[in-house]
DNA sequence: CTGTTAGCGCTTTCAT
DNA sequence: ATGAAAGCGCTAACAG
């Protein structure tokens, strides 16, 4: 019975799809007139395939308007080439940019990013379910995960780098701005330039580059002998504000430089300093931060800061990343990146002419 | 032959993996003595299982870490749970207090982004590619797309929405917030308070929000019998600061309000007035913005402007977009938002008490 | 260089 | 309620 089937010579093995569906590669083949691998080869680099196959095959599969399916390509070849971003609080004014660069630097490699924003600390473990489910080639975290959680990815295999993070217990690769040499260069020149009352405003507890930049000033005011009002803030605009109400009471006014954990507290305690205070930044008191956010730079702030070499410390997290998807046996590397000190005009860095007689 | 061969009751039919790979569900469905599907069964809601079966499926699965395959269930039920977010200038600063609120939403109905930051208009094509290759099961399109680039969703039965864009040519869905509306109560308001001389610094050429913000403006404006004299800008800070001076220059200094077709431009115009000119904001010069963006709240700004309404405005893009896969033929519906007129302090609104004699 | 043949890990009838 | 079997669309040996 079978033998009297008749093939039409070359055509696919497999019946081919009515034109209202999705078209597959056995609808290109049957109409390029080759077979189904041959389809494959030809979206496939690196695939031995004829010229003239090809130009068939390609014809055809414009004319269907064919696309593989990464789907399926992702379930045998076991890469999905998908990665998975984690980031904590996008809104945080200094997240887009990261985001924007990791992904424009993940995509020139052929990866595209499967983004996770998460907004309460809360949800973390939901979330990784589904980075789990999507067997996503690897992961850059630029939020608090637990250890348990950071173990997760050894367990599932998935390569991880943290972004100004730190594996706590566990060493995990990570790309960071180094906080103690960033406040270093901030407090020192603010103790050479005389200022005597410091301020400190934190980040939140649970983040480790509010208490890496806190820990830094820290130690670099005590080298020198001085101390600061430590005040705890969340990282945004309000928190500059509140905080700097807070240190002017608690030193009795007496404050005459501020030192932020991030830039847009610093933003936000100038802001009070003029508006709340009527206090003259830098004459009566210098305000530094820590980021480089493009607001930092406008004409009002012109912020004395310490900017993070975003580009550098994204092409370094993107290519760690890829290098551990290709030899997931690397060691867990930590690469640190000094942020460029911005002189801008919030602090005073001369010593005083009019200085104590 | 076959007849000889044993298997053991109730196990599965293919060979479990070695334990150093991903478990599969062929893994679990061994360990907890049941069969493959109905090991599927337990991670699909609404499948009958008994309760038995059910807790034995899930502690075998929770002590071999196991996973139900995305990729897999994919290719067969041809739902991704993927929806493609593609996003034009991600440092736009108004963009990621969007896509944190699109994200959260998709995430809460169990859909997960595929997030495509185009930088250059230019690359549009080759996303598009890989939009379609990831069978995402829709779009959210923050960013401009040529009309023959919106036909392809249609061709590759994609459903999309537009976010504060609308299609050129062809219907398609889209929510937006009202341009027109929310010049208007801006520039009423400035015509009310008796200014006079009226500047305008658009955004670029190929923005669809900045043409209808400008056309508002300029169509209120002749409303009451005035003109505006326009400059173009391209959305971002130096644009202001740019603008204003030209538009100083071309009205000879007479300038006294400014209609920005977005708050950051806003923003570096007060910065300009002030820094540079030495012109006091309002009340030499009324300044209005639009979006509502965080800084525009700032103590330095005090914007006037319009803000979008974010929350609603990305509800209705997920719930629209949601309703579109759910059922493909439903109409192309545009649904407009109006803007909240946020007073400010950076503009004039009340009619002067020194008015011309 | 090209076609054939097995699956990748899962969902889904269809029987039982 | 459960299991067997048939694929989803593709890649990867393996022959030829």
């Amino acid at each position: 019975m079978s033998n009297f089937v008749v093939k039409p010579a070359k055509a696919a093995a497999r019946p081919a799809q009515s034109p209202s569906t999705t078209p597959t590669s056995y609808d290109v083949a049957q109409k390029a007139g080759v077979s189904q691998s041959a389809v494959s080869r030809c979206f496939r680099p690196g695939s031995s395939i004829s010229p003239k196959t090809r130009s068939r095959v390609i014809a055809a599969a414009n004319e269907l308007g064919y696309f593989p399916n990464a789907m399926a390509s992702g379930l045998i070849t076991k890469r999905s080439n998908l990665v998975a971003v984690l980031i904590s609080n996008l809104t945080n004014l200094y997240y887009p940019e990261v985001l924007a660069e990791i992904t424009r630097r993940l995509s020139d490699r052929g990866i595209r990013v499967l983004l996770f924003a998460l907004q309460a600390e809360s949800d973390v473990d939901a979330m990784l379910d589904q980075v789990w489910r999507y067997r996503v080639d690897g992961a850059i975290v630029a939020a608090r995960l637990s250890p348990a959680q950071l173990l997760d990815f050894t367990r599932h295999r998935v390569p991880v780098v943290l972004y100004n993070r730190f594996g706590e217990g566990a060493p995990v690769p990570s790309v960071c701005c180094d906080s103690m040499g960033g406040e270093r260069q901030l407090v020192e020149r603010l103790i050479a330039a005389g200022h005597e009352v410091f301020g400190i405003i934190s980040g939140p507890d649970d983040s480790y580059v509010s208490q890496e930049r806190v820990r830094g000033a820290e130690h670099w005011l005590r080298e020198s002998g001085r101390e600061a009002v430590l005040v705890k803030g969340a990282f945004d605009y309000e928190s500059g504000d509140a905080g700097l109400r807070a240190l002017m009471e608690m030193t009795d006014r007496k404050l005459d430089a501020l030192i932020c954990a991030n830039d847009l507290m610093a933003i936000g305690a100038i802001d009070c300093a003029r508006t709340h205070f009527g206090i003259a930044v830098p004459q009566d008191l210098s305000v530094v931060g820590f980021d480089g956010v493009a607001p930092a730079e406008w004409a009002s702030y012109r912020l004395s800061t310490v900017r993070q070499p975003v580009r550098r410390m994204t092409e370094a997290a993107v290519s760690m990343l890829i290098e551990r998807i290709n030899d997931p046996d690397l060691p867990p590397e930590v690469r640190t990146f000094a942020g460029a000190f911005i002189e801008g005009t919030s602090a005073r860095f001369d010593a005083r002419a009019d200085s104590p007689a």
